[in-house]
DNA sequence: GTCTATACCCTGATAGAC
DNA sequence: GTCTATCAGGGTATAGAC
């Protein structure tokens, strides 16, 4: 098992899998208490080293904190073009597989939800970020919903524009009262029964 | 004007006044930098004393926290009250006006959609508030939403509890993409797109 | 690459004068 | 009722050993 042929190839990977421990306990301490309210220590404990050690591998807070958000966005991005392929072009049932996808991960999406309400004020680190991801995010959607509404799928009576905005303001809406009580909202229930209201009715 | 003669009450009225500017002070803080961001020095700078001279009012930050909830609280029923009963029993064009309303007081809504993500972790100390004040105030709205039903105005396709969560949602999510670009998203406008949605089509 | 020790700043809260 | 002075605690980040 061991490789003493190669200690710089060990070295490299040890040194990554210390990285990956601290995004992951990262991602956890930011949803739990914020990127204000969490502290270096307990991320670095959790991730079985101290402050310093933890200091090695990220220059500061802020920029753990960006490395968790681009690594989440990596997933992400994963995650919705591999579910944008298999339901070729349906954009309603992407969205409605995304919210169950979700359901499955309460810890990242309140880590978004906590971190998307802290970066409204612009002096957040991640201010930037959110505006920018908000901003791309609904156009995209907008686009594959104008696609929907011209093949007939999707009802015309809204503007592809309104349209990407409520579905985004439902996804988030309906995440919050999930996360208050998990065990009582059915939230991707509940977003399949919104998302059919969107359906053009043949 | 002066009333020399009634140094008590004036003494009084000075106190009032001071817990008045405080709590509005702090209402600015928590909705910029939330709970766990906000300085009391700032908010008792921002109302004119110091940090001790603000703790004379309030025991503590979180104590203050709970004056400011509370505060909003009054003024909210208050103005839902007064809707409800100018549109009688039309409950969404009633929710439609507090979305309006909402419109005109950004710092209320941010001081609370930032709120609720930091509360929702179980030791911040507004946990309990908002927890009990969502559950509450879904509760009531399901149930004018079932007389709405029961008289015709809404839509009866989908239950009444269902729509209360919907509703809610919505109102949430649109908030957040509102803040982050107040300038673009018209927040009452697509509202009341999505409430014609929920309307009985006769 | 990770540790111990520590510097240094910030923040909520207290003590006591006025 | 508000101030100045100050404390105690906790936070990020650095220095330097191993």
């Amino acid at each position: 098992m061991s490789q003493t042929k190669t200690p710089r190839r060990t070295q490299a990977e040890r040194t990554r899998a210390s990285r990956e421990k601290i995004i992951h306990s990262a991602m956890e301490s930011f949803a739990q208490k914020g990127f204000r309210g969490a502290k270096m220590a307990d991320i670095a404990q959790a991730a079985g080293l101290t402050g310093p050690g933890l200091l090695h591998h990220f220059p500061s807070k802020t920029h753990l904190l960006m490395e968790v958000l681009k690594e989440r966005d990596r997933i992400h991005k994963e995650q919705t073009d591999e579910t944008l392929q298999k339901n070729n072009n349906d954009i309603l049932e992407v969205a409605a597989e995304l919210v169950e996808q979700n359901q499955a991960t309460p810890g990242i999406i309140q880590l978004f939800n906590l971190l998307v309400a802290e970066s409204i004020s612009p002096e957040h680190p991640a201010h930037g970020y959110f505006t920018k991801r908000y901003h791309n995010g609904r156009e995209a959607w907008v686009q594959i919903i104008a696609q929907g509404q011209a093949q007939g799928d999707i009802r015309s009576d809204i503007s592809a524009d309104d349209l990407g905005v409520l579905l985004l303001a439902m996804m988030d809406g309906l995440q919050v009262q999930w996360l208050m009580e998990p065990e009582k909202i059915e939230m991707a229930r509940i977003f399949r029964v919104f998302v059919n209201l969107l359906k053009n009715r043949r």
